[in-house]
DNA sequence: CGTTTGCTTGAAGTAGGTCAATGTGAGTGG
DNA sequence: CCACTCACATTGACCTACTTCAAGCAAACG
């Protein structure tokens, strides 16, 4: 694979060989490009629900409010992402979408999905299992936060993180660059901005991570995931079932 | 449609018109039968994680632990339902299933599920898009757990449950019935059984609820969805562009 | 070089947890 | 039909993990 690659489809063949037809479809998908500053509202530029976006550069979050100003992170997207699957079957738009940091962005309209779903079996069955397992994922997440403390929520952030940046990268390094605020992460993880600051402190003290910067270092990875029983949900997909 | 249609049928029909090979090969899934009592953990018969399941009567819920036995509820499930679909995907069983009452379960391989993906688009469209609004639900859940008070959450879960029994049956009777006693339903929300209690009693008080034995009977519907900007999500899928 | 943005720190408050006792209704067996 | 049990709900007293509020500080930025 080139350095050229999209990124996305340097995500996808993770999981299966893609041929020249579906790099072609999925390449015809980050044709259009948006730059977006930092902490910046992405919205529909056209009919709304319509735009779709691969991430290409850049961090973004998902973000619900309450009635009184409350807010949660559902969800951070990362390079190679797809965004708006909930669009196509929801029409409501469901969640705000914010920039975390500079950002490259490239929308398109829903109707080139359908010439995926029609053409390619193998890529629908990869989007189906992608689908589920993003269940799982926000499973995990709903375990973390409803029963985990402080301490734990954040080492589950960390930790899944790292695994989910691990899955592309294949580099093994235990740095991870963090461009999000601390009121970002407490919306993430449920909690205040003050009390991730002691909570992120309390870590470094006990020597489980040493922070420079907006890079942690996970010092002792395996004493965290001993805390709160982590499982690593990136790693394999069972790609035997999909059709060709 | 009739009354001795499947649940299963029943319920995929609210979305598409359903032909006779579909209404066979759904058919199919509820051949076998077994029946559990109340409170008990449900475990693949056969090989590991080979085993679907369509619930045909009685609620059940999965589970997750965490290492010193704190309990979290991720999902109820109700009749018509299929439990296991993150089991086609990853090989790893995430959840344990248990139920909350007496259960009719129709057991099935996922080799079932494999025809339907072959042989009709239009149902791998509509498994698809309930895959996608489960997302939805799920992060709506993460919105309630993470940033919302005991008693709203409890205002949620009331809600979610009404509206997605509601899908189904479109009695539009204000009575829920909750087979779930108080740790059920406080490890569902992430608190604990103790201020479940409470936190019923302070509804009640204040006339959003009327309790009697199992039935919780809504009051002022209104005035819990205002609580907390209740979005019903079981309304509407948008299967315009689902083929033929 | 002033302003903004974000991190830290301290003091005080509270929502919800923990522990333990009591109450209660639905089975169940004799 | 009564006694016993068992599973749940309730109640009270106390506790703590986290929040809230507010001030100070450092670094980035225009």
């Amino acid at each position: 694979m080139s350095d050229e690659d999209s990124c996305l489809v340097q995500k996808l063949s993770n999981y299966i060989e893609l041929n020249d037809v579906s790099r072609a479809q999925l390449a015809a998908l980050e044709e259009d490009e948006r730059n977006l500053p930092k902490h910046t509202d992405v919205h529909a530029t056209g009919a709304t629900g319509d735009a779709l976006y691969v991430v290409k550069k850049g961090w973004l979050y998902s973000y619900m409010d309450l009635p009184d100003g409350r807010r949660q992170i559902v969800k951070i997207h990362h390079p190679g992402d797809i965004i708006g699957f909930q669009d196509i079957t929801l029409k409501v738009t469901t969640t705000t979408l914010r920039t975390a940091e500079p950002v490259c962005l490239c929308p398109f309209p829903k109707r080139h999905l359908d010439v995926i779903f029609r053409d390619s079996p193998q890529l629908t069955a990869l989007l189906f299992s992608l689908a589920v397992r993003e269940q799982t994922i926000l499973t995990d997440t709903i375990r973390a936060i409803g029963r985990m403390s402080a301490r734990e929520r954040i080492a589950f952030l960390l930790l899944d993180l790292i695994s989910r940046i691990r899955s592309i990268n294949r580099n093994m390094s235990n740095t991870l660059r963090l461009p999000l605020n601390q009121s970002e992460i407490a919306d993430t993880v449920g909690l205040t901005n003050v009390y991730v600051s002691r909570t992120l402190q309390s870590l470094e003290d006990d020597g489980f991570i040493k922070r420079d910067g907006d890079e942690i270092i996970l010092l002792r990875e395996e004493g965290l995931i001993n805390m709160i029983d982590y499982d690593n949900r990136y790693a394999e997909i069972d790609t035997s079932w999909f059709p060709q």
